[in-house]
DNA sequence: TATGATTGTGAGTGGAGACTCATGTTGTCA
DNA sequence: TGACAACATGAGTCTCCACTCACAATCATA
């Protein structure tokens, strides 16, 4: 707790690092929109020297800003988490509570099946201190969601959380893997919403019907 | 159960090849248990030199038998896509053959968090003709199971095969790569059973005049 | 503009892993 | 039991890829 309170100890609002040269930034951001799309059609396999040739700057240049592989497939982990974050956000606040959490379902099952890196983000990579907070903002997006959810009705009361975020996984990783068309996947969520639903008579369904 | 009548007259039980010799059928047998356990533990990314360590064999002899890592992975597809397959006819005999479909899916996803090689097999790995027939199997018994369901009326008449695979590849795969302990698949699998029956008032109940 | 610090460059290093092949070993059959 | 084909061996080759570093280019500041 021992920490100086001068101003000029803060030199910037991006998160207490050295500013960068302006020509460093651009090659930075460049870096990252390339590899964000490398890795979402390629998956975390890709090579970095792919990253660099598409973004136009020698393989050196990108470990200069990542030190590591993992280091920017985390950067843009978070960049991700951050957008859909936003999302959740915006549904929790918008007029449709109650299908706010089907909506997103809907939109990551989506996502998924485009972009092997939102499925990437929810298992294959490692996850460190830098991406904990975002996947926990996440998961109580998720929650907020969740709730309202179960609030308007809209689904069972007994349905947990990690219920919900374990189907959340295992249709993003489906739709990846089996490459699941928008007809497909829209059919095939109608069933698991309907599970999430139960009947409309909440109370009958309590317990002891599981099998 | 056809038996021959010589002993001679059949070069192979396998399937039309060369017979092998006794320690080369013993080698392969060996590789194949241990390559089975390697990749289930460690999925398709083992290497080789770990299987033939295991088996107590030069990584030569896995070459022989096997020209490519790839084959080796389909002889094991091969293998358990036909274990699969029984399972499929003992459940679609069995006396509960409405919860048959239910039994299945629940004894997949259980394998797949904790075998690599299941998910793998539904996705990862290239399918060629070895394993295709297999699949279509597989396919078809799921077929079986579900025609079987809809009509005790353990599941909506109006869900379609290709659902329930993308479901159960899912489940697969979300149980493997987010490791959901025991608890955790038997909650979501109800979530999913219940959107597959639908209404319980629908049609079960053994009672007539459904709608 | 001059100067120094920051950044970019890309051939090079090291390691991992699939696959080969010349040589040694073993089962099988006459 | 001898002889040979079938089989096993494992050091070596080849390819790919993450990551390094000595040096060159470029930006920011006086």
């Amino acid at each position: 707790m021992t920490s100086t309170k001068s101003p000029a100890d803060r030199p910037d609002d991006s998160g207490g690092v050295k500013p960068l040269r302006a020509d460093a930034r651009r090659n930075r951001e460049r870096i990252i929109a390339v590899a964000e799309a490398v890795f979402a059609e390629k998956g975390p396999s890709a090579s970095t020297e792919e990253v660099a040739a598409g973004a136009g700057v020698a393989i050196g240049t990108v470990f200069k800003h990542f030190p590591t592989k993992q280091a920017l497939l985390q950067a843009i982990m978070k960049g991700l988490l951050e957008r859909l974050n936003e999302q959740l956000s915006a549904l929790a606040a918008g007029d449709r509570p109650g299908e706010g959490l089907f909506t997103f379902v809907t939109e990551m099952v989506d996502q998924a099946a485009r972009k092997r890196t939102v499925v990437t983000l929810l298992a294959e990579t490692g996850v460190d201190l830098q991406v904990a907070g975002s996947l926990q903002s996440l998961r109580e997006g998720v929650e907020a969601l969740l709730d309202r959810a179960r609030r308007a009705g809209t689904v069972r009361e007994d349905v947990r959380l990690d219920e919900v975020l374990a189907l959340l996984t295992g249709l993003c990783h489906g739709a990846l893997h089996a490459g699941w068309d928008v007809d497909l996947q829209r059919r095939t969520l109608a069933i698991v919403f309907e599970g999430l639903r139960g009947q409309p008579d909440a109370a009958a369904r309590s317990r002891g019907s599981i099998r």
